[in-house]
DNA sequence: TTTT
DNA sequence: TTTT
């Protein structure tokens, strides 16, 4: 097992890619994430971490995350490692989004707003010619 | 280990209570957390939760918490038995909030507002002479 | 956003069931998850969570788990209403579970077991001709 | 909003330092955790995390977990830097473990074991003169 | 209605 | 018994 959740601000707009081979969408940007406990009386920490998201998830927030934007992440940690032009190898810890949730509504209430008829929330899986799992009414027992 | 995350609004205002044996503060309310699939074009569903907080937290909760505020509330399952007048034994299971977070900032950015001294989260940990964790400079390696 | 986590051990054998209009697998069975504070010197104190599985997910549970076996499930809180035969009406909170673990290995290290072979969790996600996700080496950054 | 659920096996012996200032115990050691989709037919892919714990909690650790133990491991993300001696900087992602618990019991059932007798699980908040929290015969409601 |  |  290996959950993330993180509540933050995007410290940018997040950058769109696609994979070399396959051509698949990822989705990267960076999370600020205040600390809860500090030492008294000292300012407020932040920590930056490094948020990717895949496929359809990509999609979602490149479209329509931007830097400021509050959100939720769900997700799962990944290591990867790179080598520099020197050769020496590098650890990378990033979080792999597997859902993501919009933490605030921007616009005033009552004020209409395209993104009213956008998802307000996408993950990795399956959502065509989904078969119901909240099928509640016909529970057999 | 027994954890629940959930963001959700609150459906009234939250009520105050003490305990009668030991006058400890517990505050209890009910949240509004909306599905994320439901079958294809089926309206909107919500799953309505009860919470409860206690000590520290429940303060938190009746002082900052009204109807539908946004929150996150991370914390714990349990279940309890009450009996009902005929005798007859009931099951409820709620949710022990340990932290309780603000989910969207209701004033628009820039406004003066007498909660930006509050604070923006509360938990359970203690809060007065407490031993830093985030120790971080100090880290022996 | 709606995540629970729990560990703990199935009181009984899964029940594996259909639905009725969908013949939609469905296995539900009860987790005793043990609590961590209790009143000094009070004996242990315990939960018993009804959890629900669809799917492929029903399917796992009910071909690898048994009475007394010790888990982990990953999943979500949901309110389900039912009436009884004098017409009232009842609230129950379900755990539907979308990752089950195993959190312990039974049978001692060394040992040959045909569990070796078979899978160790499951969940909702789509497992056959699935688009990888952890395509790191093809990371276009 | 910060939090990461880990379950895997520590790949050495737990170590154990004080904070050079206060005296502080921290206790470090690194989760192999397996992941759960990788490419069809690929190998088994695992990923490496720092793990820190500190004070009651670093305790716990130093006393009850060696190389090979499964765990779960309930905290946050932590980022932290370091300059090396060309005096570049260095980011590094750790997780704080809040609470960590024995995912398995490694002595065969019906064994005598000293560890019957300790701690099944810690967590860094208080467990001396607590008042309790799980008050549920007395709640008010 | 409960598990180790 | 429900919130936006």
């Amino acid at each position: 097992m290996n959950k993330v959740i993180l509540m933050g601000r995007l410290t940018k707009d997040p950058e769109m890619r696609y994979t070399n081979t396959n051509n698949i969408p990822v989705c990267s940007f960076s999370l600020a994430v205040d600390r809860r406990f500090s030492r008294q009386n000292e300012e407020k920490q932040t920590d930056f971490f490094p948020i990717v998201a895949w496929n359809k998830n990509a999609e979602f927030c490149s479209k329509y995350l931007q830097k400021g934007k509050k959100i939720v992440v769900v997700g799962r940690l990944q290591t990867r490692t790179w080598d520099d032009n020197e050769g020496k190898r590098h650890y990378i810890t990033e979080v792999i989004a597997e859902e993501t949730y919009f933490a605030e509504s921007k616009k005033a209430e009552g004020s209409y707003n395209v993104d009213d008829y956008s998802p307000m929330a996408v993950s990795e899986q399956p959502s065509e010619g989904f078969v119901p799992i909240d099928d509640d009414d016909e529970l057999p027992f």
